[in-house]
DNA sequence: GTCGCTGCTGGTAGCGCTGTCAACGTTCCT
DNA sequence: AGGAACGTTGACAGCGCTACCAGCAGCGAC
């Protein structure tokens, strides 16, 4: 196809105009706004643009309108699995928009965060997604003082910048441990890592769903700083053991830290469900394919991300939603860890595991 | 800390320079090259930066200078746990350099990766890191044509663009099955998924191994284009077994197929690794924890997009490497999974060339 | 027929920065 | 002493695009 293109790689907007025989600005409104052109000129511009094969300059353009076609995401982390099925739906909805990703990670940290804020802001990005609710004071005053849209995901609070989607952690806790009252396990322990604020809310919801029954003791908690992974599930569940020998349930933060206490059940020849049970958080793809089977909460991460960007880049575009915060809720799936239904030896044809029961549906609105 | 900004926003180098008492290409030159001024101008203008909060404006400078502080980056997948290491890696080589990422998703299309080139390409990046040596002919012209720094990572082949970080994939599945040839296991099924081009050439190794032993047969082979996950390792191995009922041993292209191997082998209950030995690939955190511990091909994925950031930063300014590919090499460790004497894990096999030394895998657990 | 409106088009004037080159002062050589 | 060489600085002229506003038809309303 491209074959006039052999100048000098040098298409700028007055070649194409040229050709088509309109002046620049014209063919500057043909990629801005094709609908104010007449459609003589409009098909002109259009030919004209793909027999040269005219690529507009960004830098040029975002000095000229003084504003961006970034989109900048803030995320604490980017080998969290959470996150990249996150990050999967955010740059899917940007696709196909004009819009780019300008992607950063904040390490857990609202200080680097803060400081990232300051440099995105510094460009004029079209819009920004931040991870959370728990900005620096600082960081929230640069966010509400910025003149573009702003998605907070994640979670849901009381107080958004500007739109906000994601779920209660509080409840979804407290949900995963209804469900343990209710397969009649009273000594519920919970392992917990990294303790992000997130992370911290479930422990939150966990603690008063305990209180509620009369059931909390502070040594069936056992927590760390460092980074999440299978490993140190293991190791925490082996410390929350040695405290409380006589637990009869785990409710693990996350899914990793719930696989890792299947492989130190399994390694102590502790059968799961039968004298404990186990609960993870996220409902990760592997968690299904367990043996036994692993219940855990259910959280729709692609559709968050995919949610966030596209209500960002419509509020961009001028359509803001007319509900800027969105619950888009939790369900906890039992499967075979946490059930007092032994439907343990399956049929084993395939590793697929069999239907899952739904326990809890979509969490109420804040 | 910035307290002077707070006129209009608006601080432009021009204000810098007045406060600062230069011309504003001085001040201009002071962020560019620091050390072409003297002592006395670079600290006024430093403190006069400070004092306005100074932030430059990359579109008016990509503008000016006709070239933009972008590095692209095209990765087949953002969910894959593997590629989210690699990027980790870009990630924190890019900071405290003054390029930006630039990250798009080619789906594992090539077609896809054609396209995204022509619109990084055209936006004049200072450099581009792209997935594999699998471009089409189309994408490798443009990639021969681009004048700026290249790197292709994740293997290494005879024809490099520019620069090449990575490690032979056909080496280390012939590794592997050595491996399991040391562990006298012989009927050795494989199991792959998605079959992308490293995926192939795994394949392609593990045949090359098992034809050298005159021990391969088309039916030990079982793959799908299918996406990877845990589940679908159940499933694939169930079919494996299917058509194999003596078989011995199991390579998984991927650790997320070999823990799927390992439930649906418990499920069944298949002694692992008495009956059957199984080996990863790319050794993620879990395979250490699994019950029995998992053997892999340990890959160092942090390390190749850090280091491949890290070259391509030096390139672009001006200081190529010495030697423009560098294998980091693999290594087989051998865990319970395939080790006849029930044992720790440690290393039986490494594919690094003598001239470089292995890096332990920075900890992957973030 | 004139007025004002709407729809489309074009001219002018930058956006904030840097490439290029010239000019200056100083040092060091011959 | 003359001048070459260097280090440092500044003037100028855009980079490619778009905001803003003006102009100019064509139309209906009075």
């Amino acid at each position: 196809m491209g074959r006039k293109r052999t100048k000098s790689g040098k298409i700028r907007l007055a070649e194409v105009a040229e050709l088509a025989g309109v002046s620049p600005i014209t063919a500057s409104r043909f990629f801005r706004n094709p609908e104010a052109l007449s459609v003589a000129k409009r098909t002109r511009v259009e030919s004209a643009a793909k027999e040269l094969g005219y690529v507009p300059n960004l830098a040029a353009r975002a000095l000229a309108s003084q504003r961006t076609e970034v989109i900048g995401v803030l995320i604490p982390s980017l080998t969290n699995n959470v996150f990249s099925d996150v990050l999967r739906g955010i740059y899917d909805a940007s696709e196909g928009s004009r819009y780019s990703i300008q992607l950063s990670n904040t390490r857990y940290s609202i200080l680097q965060e803060e400081k990232l804020l300051r440099l995105f802001l510094a460009q004029k990005p079209a819009g920004l997604i931040v991870t959370g609710i728990d900005q620096t004071t600082e960081s929230r005053a640069m966010l509400e003082a910025a003149d573009c849209p702003i998605v907070q995901i994640m979670e849901i609070g009381p107080d958004p910048v500007d739109m906000m989607i994601g779920f209660s952690h509080y409840d979804a806790a407290r949900a995963a441990v209804a469900h343990l009252f209710d397969q009649a396990r009273r000594k519920i322990g919970f392992i917990g890592a990294r303790m992000d604020p997130r992370v911290q809310r479930r422990l939150d919801g966990y603690v008063s769903a305990m209180k509620d029954a009369a059931l909390f003791e502070q040594r069936l908690v056992v927590t760390t700083a460092t980074p999440t992974s299978v490993t140190l599930g293991c190791a925490l569940f082996a410390d929350l053991l040695a405290r409380e020998p006589d637990l009869d349930a785990v409710f693990c933060a996350n899914d990793d830290l719930a696989l890792g206490v299947l492989f130190e059940c399994r390694r102590r020849e502790i059968a799961v469900p039968d004298r404990i049970a186990i609960v993870g958080f996220n409902d990760l793809e592997f968690m299904a394919s367990a043996v036994p089977t692993l219940t855990s909460v259910r959280t729709n991460r692609y559709e968050m991300g995919n949610t966030a960007a596209t209500m960002l880049i419509e509020a961009i575009d001028g359509r803001r939603p007319e509900q800027p915060v969105l619950d888009l809720g939790f369900k906890v799936i039992e499967r075979q860890s946490s059930s007092s239904r032994h439907s343990d030896s399956r049929p084993v044809a395939s590793g697929a595991p069999a239907a899952n029961k739904m326990v809890a549906l979509p969490s109420a609105h804040d």
